[in-house]
DNA sequence: CGTCTCGTTGACATAATTCAACATTTGTGG
DNA sequence: CCACAAATGTTGAATTATGTCAACGAGACG
């Protein structure tokens, strides 16, 4: 049934904690299934429940949330290692869809095997509401994006987060990263026009901050970035990887 | 020491699940202090830790996030009933501060007994989680709302859901509930400017769907507003108090 | 009485959207 | 193998929503 916790590629990267022996033959257990899905296809359904959750093992996806009118607001993008589905499973029902940018594989874990997670494992558990607040955090400051940055600001930002986030799991190297998003997706990510997306990344292209090319980020001076981004440069912290 | 949980008055309204006796009994012990705090004072501040975790009992409060720039998002309005901290808790700094619109009262938590409750009470541990998970479906939909909705649609979102809010609380009631905020406020929250959220309003005013005058907010069209909104008019799902 | 803070309104500036056209690539069916 | 359609990225021009500046009124308060 695929890969084996005890070999998980992810465990290793750096923006996670080490896992105990103990949680480790936890998640073993914990693990039902892994679900497999296409470029383009959708893992999660807004307004939905779902009876499972997952990790993200490999491939990018996107979480976004669809208005009565149609339009739709990329709420975040999903890296190896986020945790997907808490919320259909806590709450009930779910206030986003979930999709496959690339192909991707997640680790599956049953809903009714949560509860034995909270009764059982309260290291783990915490770890859960850990990753919840870490999310709620970045949420924040994607608020202040859209509601106080401008587009060349807003752009800048979401490069170097994405960057960082991709590095931090392995996946860039030296300011390169690979990025097979379309622009639209990032328009729709920080509330901006097809159009203006396209713009604003010819400036700061032209600029030589970075560029976004057939699928591939390069950052060239991540510190100009950080200064239009306004955000501080610094390590993302380590979090707990379920 | 202020309320005690028996009495809460918060615990009858119907946005609250009902809790039992045993819960109940815990946290009586976990709850360990009241903080009252002025209009204007500062309960948490951005890039600090605290050793304490809150819910609101009586009294507005405003969660901002602030930029390197000095411009601020208000990320969302505190509501009684809604808890604060866990992200300084759990994470050790914050990514936003907390203030105090009006006098308010605050339970008190220690931090280092949230692992206790982790350990001993899976149930409230789920709670917590689950808290933290509506919060951050809340947070998906306001970030549509600043993507992707325009000035009156986000107005009337706004003001639709702070009084659906209110009134499941019980401090609104036949679309009348006190609203102590300034228009900076809302401005702030929306990302829309102090002049461009006042000539909103008169819009909305004008249009006879709602107003918002001394402090008071009045709803007289709902439905209305809800389609301009771009909102599903349901009751908010009932949570658990902590 | 003067000085704040807050809400209101008009005039003007500008950032971002919309519309439109075109280039490139990719896949597809004839 | 070619012709064609469907995505995606790119660019210019016109339009519009929103922001900025400025002034004023009303109330609170020392």
């Amino acid at each position: 049934m695929g890969v084996d916790c005890r070999r998980c590629p992810l465990r290793k990267r750096r923006l996670f904690d080490e896992m105990t022996e103990e949680e480790l033959r936890f998640m073993l257990g914990f693990k039902t299934g892994e679900l497999s899905i296409a470029a383009g296809a959708t893992v999660l359904l807004q307004g939905t429940s779902s009876p499972q959750l997952f990790t993200v093992l490999s491939g990018l996806g996107l979480r976004y949330h669809t208005l009565e009118n149609g339009r739709r607001q990329v709420i975040n993008i999903l890296f190896p290692g986020d945790f997907v589905g808490l919320q259909a499973s806590v709450m009930g029902e779910l206030g986003h869809s979930v999709e496959a940018v690339t192909p991707m594989v997640l680790c599956a874990f049953q809903r009714n095997d949560l509860w034995r997670l909270f009764r059982h494992h309260p290291d783990r558990a915490y770890d859960l509401t850990w990753i919840a607040a870490a999310d709620r955090q970045f949420l924040g400051e994607t608020l202040a994006s859209l509601g106080q940055r401008s587009a060349l600001e807003r752009v800048a930002w979401a490069l170097l987060r994405i960057y960082q986030r991709l590095e931090a799991v392995g996946l860039g190297d030296k300011g390169f990263a690979p990025l097979p998003l379309r622009q639209q997706d990032l328009a729709d990510a920080l509330g901006l026009s097809l159009v203006h997306t396209n713009k604003t990344l010819a400036k700061i292209r032209s600029r030589q901050l970075a560029r976004w090319q057939d699928g591939e980020l390069y950052i060239s001076d991540i510190e100009a970035l950080a200064e239009i981004a306004l955000v501080e440069l610094e390590p993302l912290p380590v979090r707990p990887l379920i």
